[in-house]
DNA sequence: TCGATTTTTCTAGAAATATAGATATATCAT
DNA sequence: ATGATATATCTATATTTCTAGAAAAATCGA
């Protein structure tokens, strides 16, 4: 992870919508769930839900598998860590000072805790 | 912390040249940076960083106090860290499920953390 | 093959955003 | 007061992004 992958991340969950679609997501769990079910969920246009997931697998937070007609779509849960752990390294700290990794626990926690889910 | 302000911050953070400003504040630690070191430090035209700054400062991520002629701009840590802690409640895990809050261990240690810095 | 279902692509218009020069404002030092 | 410094605002342009209807493409069942 970098400042401009983590950019990308972090724009693309910076849009209310696409937010709660990526919170769809996470709570569907590792099973993810199809386009149509995420439209029905949420009540969007289908061209517009169709431009909001693009934006969301581009930046890599979502994959999406092809099954038959349906698309199933889940959510990258490790490149979600990557940018949280990116944040928490880079600009969650004074990490210019001689203090040691403060931050290491943290990262170490939340990724424990996400490796069980994702 | 709802979804509409979490995704302000997300935006707000969502362009490379003010992610890279948030996390030049981020290491200047709590007495934070003028405009000017700013702007010394990543090279970019005054309206252009006045423009990005304003941004992170309505989002909440920045704060700004006039001194003198100069302006000290802080990263507002405790946003941040509310930020991450909804993005780590909401959209980290299966949340839906009955197995407990898996995430309250990491929210405490990241917010102990960071207390203490900010 | 034909019709239904699912999803994407095409298209267009509106709105928001990024960039940066020029100008204005506020403050300080002399 | 005057000039220098720091920052914000004004202005304009270019670019991106959002939204969603219409059409197309892919797949399935009969």
């Amino acid at each position: 992870m970098n400042s401009v992958r983590a950019a990308a991340c972090l724009a693309a969950l910076g849009k209310p919508t696409r937010l709660e679609i990526f919170r769809r997501l996470a709570r569907s769990g590792p099973d993810g769930m199809t386009v149509g079910g995420v439209q029905a969920a949420l009540g969007l246009p289908g061209s517009t839900l169709s431009h909001h997931l693009g934006a969301l697998t581009r930046s890599g937070l979502v994959t999406q598998e092809r099954q038959g007609r349906e698309v199933i779509c889940r959510p990258a849960f490790p490149v979600m860590n990557a940018m949280l752990d990116y944040l928490t390294a880079e600009c969650c700290a004074d990490v210019s000072d001689d203090q040691g990794d403060r931050n290491a626990e943290d990262r170490a926690n939340r990724g424990a805790t996400l490796d069980v889910v994702s």
